[in-house]
DNA sequence: TCTGAAATCGTAATCAC
DNA sequence: GTGATTACGATTTCAGA
């Protein structure tokens, strides 16, 4: 079952997605909570599991990764035991930043980042073409990111207002 | 243009990437190298924009956020001003947790993470049906994620091994 | 369950080398 | 880059509301 996270939880939860170090002293001002309640709530969060874990977010155009793509690929045959192998197999691929299993009309939707046009060729020859059972891939380069934090909205705002 | 990384810089945010708490003592002790100095490239990566921030990852799970889909849209006219409010619209949607603009059979690809089908049918029918110049609509739930932490790797590993 | 204060602890920042 | 020192913020504890 899922934690039942109340509001302040939720604006907590807010906070520590855009900004991991914000100091709690900072965040009892905004949420006008005193900083031993924050603290009790964020450990937790912590130990229930609800926070999985606390990251850097790297800059990609400063890491010379400024070409990504989704890459939708399809297998050739069905099984169980192709699947797997397949998944742990594209996994690996030091391009791929993300691997999904999903449903429709691909098997895996790869979510690809490289330095330019020249190496994700690269990558689609001599990795993804190489993936035995590949029937189909097809690839949606990303022309622009107007989100992309990964952010969870937690406010319970209603569907109604659209 | 990009950083130039060396290989120490390189495992540095590939531990950052994976703990963004992880402390300096530990971190000098796997890479063998002094805490100021580690501490020092931290600093610096910080300050050119290589590490763009620390968040908090939840747990989506236990957040009651169980089911995600990638869903592609294509619009009907493609003209600028249509492109642009569409994507400011959809990446307001508390649903999506992030928008990407793409070439290919999709004009946008949006990361969804709701609570269950039900609530994707509601999302599906109150929100992204109402967008103006919805031509189609193609929904990929997540069935297994093999990888999504988002991370990139910077080692560098040649195409060459596969 | 919260507040506010006080003490402790660990880490990060700074310094001289 | 190293190693030691300083300063800061997080963490724990507690009495009390």
């Amino acid at each position: 079952m899922y934690l039942n996270l109340d509001a302040i939880d939720a604006k907590i939860l807010f906070y520590l997605q855009k900004n991991a170090k914000m100091p709690i002293k900072e965040m009892s001002e905004y949420i006008h909570l005193s900083e031993s309640a924050i603290h009790a709530r964020i450990r937790n969060l912590e130990e229930r599991g609800c926070i999985k874990n606390y990251v850097a977010v790297l800059n990609k155009s400063m890491v010379n990764k400024k070409l990504t793509s989704f890459t939708g690929l399809q297998l050739r045959t069905h099984t169980q035991y192709n699947l797997i192998t397949s998944m742990e197999l594209i996994s690996k691929f030091p391009e791929v930043i993300n691997c999904y299993m999903v449903n429709g009309d691909f098997d895996f939707l790869l979510h690809v980042a490289v330095a330019d046009m020249q190496e994700y060729h690269s990558f689609f020859s001599n990795a993804l073409l190489k993936v035995k059972n590949i029937e189909t891939v097809k690839t949606f380069f990303v022309l622009d990111e107007s989100k992309a934090d990964n952010r969870i909205d937690l406010s319970r705002r209603s569907r109604m207002r659209h």
